[in-house]
DNA sequence: GCCGAGGTACGAGAACCATCGTAGGACACG
DNA sequence: CGTGTCCTACGATGGTTCTCGTACCTCGGC
């Protein structure tokens, strides 16, 4: 086996042409997950699952991985003891044109929208 | 009171305001309910609940349906006895700019890959 | 070879959800 | 007023999901 590579120990992703729509929405409709699927498509690279400050325990961090691993949204990779995450962008933008950018901007107006009501309304 | 109007019996709906995200991508994660919005879409006007054949119970359509007004997807409205549904197109695009269409979109491209995946690939 | 840090597997429990059947309310039409 | 149609309310049930704690594994470094 010449390909080593970067990865030591397997993970399972589903492929291109087994990516459900139900699937996807399903894994970006809950709080948490949106959360990583915005701070990751935030970030230029791939983050560490350690990375991240969520308000759950490890293992439902865990969890929550796994959702938006085999529902096709990230691609999870090791390095050495870290995984590493990243969003699966080329894959949904082929599959689902400009969903996931759709979603992140609505993510970002809702988060405006409920934690910075700001000024003119209300004292 | 000088508006009896179309309407007779109430029916509670979130406000614009009200309108969550992640009840949205929820509401439209499940197979029935995004068949529905897919129809609501491709009509020109209101469809009465009767109108959808769905593979589920009266009971269960009834429980979709409620689902969608809950989450801010449709708006209902009486007419005699039957239930008339409208998308809130208006109140999702202010909220969620393209994130309706853009969805609309997905789940009509995902039809066309898994319905006629048609010749060239596999007997 | 051993330890620590990052993550996982395995239960396990609570909550939620989709589904159903049956009974019943509201309206139109006779 | 009675009858039928459309829809709802009320359980009830089985499945999924979210959450956790604890024990375990894998890797890198000492």
């Amino acid at each position: 086996m010449p390909e080593p590579a970067a990865t030591t120990r397997p993970l399972a992703h589903p492929g291109s042409a087994e990516i459900r729509l139900e699937g996807v929405l399903h894994a970006l409709s809950d709080p948490v997950r949106l959360s990583i699927v915005r701070e990751l498509a935030a970030a230029a690279e791939e983050l560490a699952c350690s990375h991240f400050v969520l308000p759950v325990t490890k293992s439902t961090t865990t969890h929550h991985f796994r959702v938006l691993r085999e529902a096709g949204v990230v691609r999870q990779t090791y390095r050495g003891t870290t995984k590493l995450n990243d969003l699966r962008r080329a894959d949904l933008e082929s599959l689902f044109p400009g969903l996931l950018d759709t979603v992140l901007t609505a993510a970002g107006a809702e988060a405006a929208r409920l934690n910075v009501p700001a000024a003119g309304v209300r004292p």
